[in-house]
DNA sequence: GTCTATACGAAGATAGAC
DNA sequence: GTCTATCTTCGTATAGAC
């Protein structure tokens, strides 16, 4: 009895993990395939729509777990504890990583792969679930979704350029100035 | 008699554009060719380092173009100005792509290539630049320096998001939070 | 500086056997 | 579901002629 946890949920993980470490380009089914140590001959079994079909799926995949994240905290109604736990997850990424590893969403973008018309859903959904917690906390909903929206780009921003200077600190600098401007906004 | 303008510096410019346009994996030496026009023969004459040559110096090229803009703008001694010239920058990058096109630095770092080392340098500069705006205003040294990368985080985070929903919005929503948030640092 | 030819490897995808 | 060809295209790099 074939369980879950067979060769195609290994290889859109796989998948996942080298959108983060090495970018769209270098994500082949190739490299999949000696990443994740599934068999050759099923590819097109698991995958009929080849590479295209893996790479949406590892997309969808890492875009919901992250959904998930922020929509959990999110239902707190304390948008300070949906922004700590999205943060909190990048740096857990990037120390794990050695500052190797990012964002697959943001991988897809930059290479203008084929999966692009998913990444702008995702990030759509995370900035759904942001503004959710803003407005929980009585912000006007135009206000609550440009800070959402913000507070996304800014970390993800942040998360290259801790890759490119192999150092935690525009991650911090991010943390840091964000936290000053929600003492401002969140003023009730 | 040669001019400046050869085949090397539409090699350079191509491959900019390119990694702006398809990231670093789509960034050949085939392609490079076929966009700038430039003849096959003489690829490892004027690139004897080869492909990763190419890149750097496309790296290079991107970003002391950018850099050049920020420190001149900062010598004004407002940091608003600043700001406004690296937005503005990337707006027209944005409009005049259609989208398609981001920050080629961003590029090489999330596809973890070689010029990755050039990367660091690069948003170095950029910070430092900013910084100094910041500082000419009366800001701590710190304080500046936090604000600056925040900044250009922010930025580039939020191009990368205008081109995944195919829209001006997360910039547009970057611009007006970076203000906000001005309102208050830079208060005297 | 620019050309052609060539070697070599990696990649996507398909066909047909088991 | 998995295997082994096989085809085709693309990409890097080198050699040697002009």
């Amino acid at each position: 009895m074939p369980r879950k946890s067979d060769a195609h949920e290994r290889m859109v993980r796989s998948a996942a993990t080298l959108l983060r470490e090495h970018g769209a380009g270098a994500t082949s089914i190739d490299r999949v395939l000696a990443h994740s140590g599934a068999p050759r001959g099923s590819v097109y079994h698991h995958f009929p729509g080849g590479r295209t079909q893996l790479i949406e799926e590892a997309v969808a995949l890492a875009g919901d777990f992250v959904a998930g994240l922020i929509e959990a905290a999110a239902r707190t109604g304390d948008p300070s504890v949906a922004i700590d736990k999205f943060v909190s997850l990048w740096r857990k990424w990037l120390a794990d990583s050695d500052f190797t590893a990012g964002c697959p969403i943001v991988a897809v973008t930059v290479a203008n792969d084929d999966s692009v018309r998913l990444a702008g859903g995702v990030f759509g959904r995370w900035t759904d679930g942001l503004a959710a917690a803003f407005g929980a906390h009585g912000l006007p909903d135009a206000r609550a979704r440009r800070l959402a929206m913000f507070v996304i780009a800014a970390v993800e921003g942040a998360v290259i350029m801790c890759r490119a200077e192999r150092s935690i600190e525009p991650l911090d600098a991010a943390t840091e100035e964000i936290h000053e401007l929600l003492v401002h906004a969140l003023r009730t």
